[in-house]
DNA sequence: GTAGTATTCAATAGACTACTTGACTACTGT
DNA sequence: ACAGTAGTCAAGTAGTCTATTGAATACTAC
C-alpha cells in the first residue's frame, strides 16, 4: 500500500483528473466555455466578446485543447473551437450548481446584480415544453443570429435583442411570449422581456439557456430557417 | 452590452465558479475528495494516508474549505474534515469521467497499472444489486474498517483486505464473493480478489466504489455493526 | 500547571500561470 | 507575387500556487 510503485501511479492518475480541474480553474476559460456551448465560434470572435486580446484567447483554446474539452477545425481563414461532446458542458453545469448552493458571495453578486429580475418570475423548462406544445406561447431566441443557427430550441423564432425593437411590429400584442438566451446569467432574454413589457406584450423569460435545454434532451433544431 | 458595468458583473460571476475550479486543479486536492468521500476523516490521518506533510495537508483541506467542498467539526484533539454535500463527490466524478473518456494518456495509463486485470471481469452495480437481493452472493467490503464503519453497502461484510488471509477460514468455500473498495481505481478489491480466488473461492470485483453506490441511491448501512 | 499531540499559522523559495508584445505562418483575393 | 487578415508561437514579466519549515494555538491527560 505504502510502496513506491503504488504510489507513483496514483499520483500520476490524479494528475490525469487535475489537467481537466486546471482547465477549469480560470475564469476566461469557464466563460470560453460557455460561450462554445452555444455552437461553435471563432478565436476572432470570442476575443472581441470577451474583450480579451486575440494571443491570450488563443493560448486559453489552446489549454482547454490541452485538456481534451474543446477542439477545432481550420476553413479558409477561420479556426472554429468546439466542445468535444455535451459532457464538457455538464462539467460545467456541475461547476456552476455547486458555486450557485454553495457559495456565498456568488449568491450576493447576483442579488446585487439582478435585484429586479426577482420580480420577473421567470419560467421554467418542463413549463415551457408544455405551454410549447399548446402553442400557447411565443418563444424567442434573442441571442445573435450566428448562434440561433447553430442551434435553437424547437420552434422558437431569432430576435436577437439588439433588433427587438425595430422588429416588434411583426409581434403581435396578443400573444404571450417567452423570451430566452445563453443561460441564466445571460441578460439578453431579460432585456427582451423588458423591452416587451415596456410595449405592452405579456412575456417572461425562461431560467434556463438553451444549453440546458438541449442538455436535457428537449427538441431542438439547427439550420436554416428564420 | 460592452458596458463596463456588466463586464465587471461578469468576471466577478466567473471568478466565483473558477473559485470551484481551482480546488479541483490540484491532484493532491482531488485525492483528499476521494478519500473524503468514504466518509470524514482527520488531518492526520489523511496526510498519513497520502504520504504528505501535516501542514501541507491542513493548507489544502484549507483551500477545499474556502471553495465550500469540504467542512470541519472538531471533537477533543482531531478535527474531522467531510464533504459538505453528495453533489461535491458528483462534479468529483463528472471530471472523473471526462477524463476517462477523452484524455489518452489516462487510458494508456490504466492500462499499462491494470493490463491483468482485463482477466477478472468485474461486476456492475446493477448486477451486484439483483442477485445481492437474490442473495446469490456475499458482498465483501475490503476497505478500512473505519470507512465501513462510516457508510457500506447494505449486507456488505468488513473484511479490510490486510486481514483477509487470517480470516479466509471464516469464509466458507462454496459461496460467492464480490468484492468492492473505494473506487475503480483503488486496488483493494482487486487484491482481495485475486487472494479469494488463490485459495480456491470464486470471487468478482465490483468496478465502482462505495461512494458511486451511494451515489446512485442504492441501498447502503452506516454504523456498528460487523 | 506541565507535557504531549493535532492542527493551524506565517514566512519563504521555487515552480507555474496569465497576459503582453512582436515575430511568424497560413490562407484569401487581387 | 503581393497585401491583408486570422491565428499561433516565443519570450518576458508580474503575479500566484505549492511545499517546507518552524513557531503558535488548542486540547487532553496527568
Amino acid at each position: 500500500m505504502a510502496d513506491a510503485h503504488h504510489r507513483e501511479f496514483k499520483n500520476r492518475l490524479y494528475a490525469q483528473f487535475a489537467r481537466i480541474g486546471k482547465a477549469l480553474s480560470s475564469p476566461h476559460r469557464l466563460e470560453l466555455l460557455e460561450l462554445l456551448a452555444q455552437g461553435e465560434r471563432t478565436v476572432d470572435s470570442l476575443a472581441t466578446e470577451m474583450g480579451l486580446s486575440l494571443a491570450n484567447t488563443s493560448q486559453h483554446l489552446q489549454a482547454l485543447r490541452q485538456a481534451a474539452l474543446v477542439e477545432s477545425r481550420k476553413q479558409g481563414l477561420y479556426v472554429y473551437y468546439r466542445l468535444v461532446e455535451p459532457a464538457v458542458f455538464d462539467v460545467c453545469r456541475a461547476v456552476r450548481t455547486l458555486a450557485e448552493h454553495r457559495l456565498a458571495e456568488l449568491d450576493r453578486l447576483v442579488r446585487e446584480h439582478f435585484g429586479e429580475r426577482a420580480s420577473i418570475e421567470p419560467v421554467r423548462m418542463e413549463q415551457l415544453l408544455e405551454r410549447a406544445r399548446a402553442a400557447e406561447v411565443v418563444i424567442l431566441d434573442t441571442r445573435p443570429v450566428s448562434e440561433y443557427a447553430a442551434g435553437h430550441i424547437a420552434g422558437a423564432i431569432s430576435v436577437p435583442v439588439d433588433d427587438l425593437q425595430q422588429r416588434l411590429r411583426q409581434l403581435p400584442r396578443n400573444k404571450e411570449y417567452v423570451a430566452y438566451c445563453r443561460g441564466p446569467y445571460c441578460v439578453y432574454a431579460d432585456r427582451a422581456v423588458e423591452i416587451l413589457r415596456g410595449k405592452g406584450r405579456r412575456a417572461r423569460r425562461l431560467l434556463e439557456g438553451f444549453p440546458e435545454w438541449k442538455a436535457a434532451g428537449l427538441p431542438v433544431e439547427t439550420g436554416a430557417e428564420v
